[in-house]
DNA sequence: CGACAAAGCGAACGGGCGTTAGTTCGCGTT
DNA sequence: AACGCGAACTAACGCCCGTTCGCTTTGTCG
């Protein structure tokens, strides 16, 4: 009771071949994503594990611990890959793009997960929702730190950051609720599409896209869709 | 059981002074708003309408009915205000304006049907969740229509009118999410600065907007802020 | 090979859920 | 004055939920 973990070294692998955790961690998810947090119930994961209700205790507290484990790993996870694609970038334009880029790659890669973080905040308990909204912010102030580079640097018209932010957080986000590999449009081209239309909106001159490309730079990717969407879960349409 | 409801004339206010049916879907969209459908009890709805909960039976089918009828409803009303806002509009420019303006405008004042209309879809029974996606792909079809008239004249330049409504309305939608009477921004500001936005980024050559407004056109409003947002849920943040 | 701990089993718990049924009550109409 | 009916109440139904717990199985390591 008094302290939580004592010394912990064993792997974790004994009757199943991969670590059940893991796989907890995995039906949960594709299960919140179909049916909603409060409709998935604990027999359910269980059975998609192929465990029994009881042995979930052995890897989780709680049903809501469980959650909260996957909201917030998914937002620390963007904002890592964030800060990394951004590191060696300087000019703000630029920087804008790659954010832009990163957001919908991330969002669609793992578009469950990022649904689940964007929808099931009202299930968290009082503390864990608002570590999870820190991390939200923390995001987010990352690209209004864009905005307002390239507003200060004069590459950018915004007459508030903090809204603008929003609208392009918010175009990003959504492309999840409707990609699907295989679809009409692939992924690069969403994205370049959203980049030329977001730049535009910030007052940026850019040339009229065709075909997807947008100006000069960056017009050839080596690996053209090199994405996958891990499962097939039920969409929203 | 064969024939549904035979004549129905008389008025339904018996023991109570107000009628009884709305005050449960006024306490219902407060509770899924807050809640979620699936968190909520229909014991909770009846408390709010001070009644028992078996009551709510002598005015909703089901539990499921209920959300349904909240679903449809709100984008019935929405396609109807849009209809009629657009009828006496021609130009391309100004009937996206206004698109654009109801659009804010409706989600920010019946923010919480709307947020109940994109977050609960998969609380529906398939025919009635068929129903609202019907209801919701007439909806974008009608943004998608003014692109395409403003493509064809030349005004626009869009890729893909399809996508770039997704953009439209994702972003309209999300001011719902935040918006707060009282807040930082009014809604007419925050209409005109997403409607700069937007035409900019639809390759509209738009002066630089200070202030909230945008071109010469429209300048001044007869009535500046009348918009009121019903009651005070608990926003997400 | 035997001890030990991790992990699974399976039954049970208390409680809450949506829904149904039978009844009562106060109107407006006949 | 009697009736019909909508609408409210009360009680119960069967079911399923998250969580707990004692017990058994299993893999690892000295």
């Amino acid at each position: 009771m008094t302290r939580e973990e004592t010394t912990r070294v064993s792997n974790a692998k004994t009757r199943n071949g991969t670590k059940t955790a893991e796989s907890i961690r995995t039906a949960a998810v594709n299960l919140f994503f179909e049916h909603g947090y409060e409709a998935t119930t604990l027999r359910e994961i269980a059975a998609g594990v192929n465990i029994q209700v009881g042995s979930l205790y052995n890897h989780i507290p709680s049903k809501e611990d469980l959650l909260f484990s996957i909201m917030s790993g998914v937002i620390e996870d963007l904002i890592l890959e964030l800060d990394e694609r951004l590191k060696p970038l300087k000019d703000p334009i630029e920087r804008l793009r790659t954010a832009v880029r990163v957001h919908v790659e991330f969002h669609t890669h793992r578009a469950r997960e990022v649904f689940i973080g964007n929808s099931e905040l009202r299930s968290l308990t009082q503390e864990h929702r608002s570590e999870v909204i820190a991390l939200r912010d923390q995001y987010e102030d990352h690209i209004v730190g864009i905005l307002k580079a390239g507003t200060k640097a004069g590459v950018f018209q915004v007459d508030d950051p903090k809204l603008s932010a929003y609208a392009i957080v918010t175009i990003g986000t959504q492309v999840a609720g409707w990609y699907h590999e295989g679809g009409r449009y692939g992924l690069p081209q969403i994205a370049e599409h959203y980049i030329s239309f977001i730049l535009r909106g910030l007052g940026v001159d850019v040339a009229p896209t065709r075909n997807g490309a947008t100006t000069g730079v960056q017009r050839r990717r080596t690996k053209p869709n090199s994405l996958k969407l891990a499962s097939r879960p039920v969409p929203l349409r």
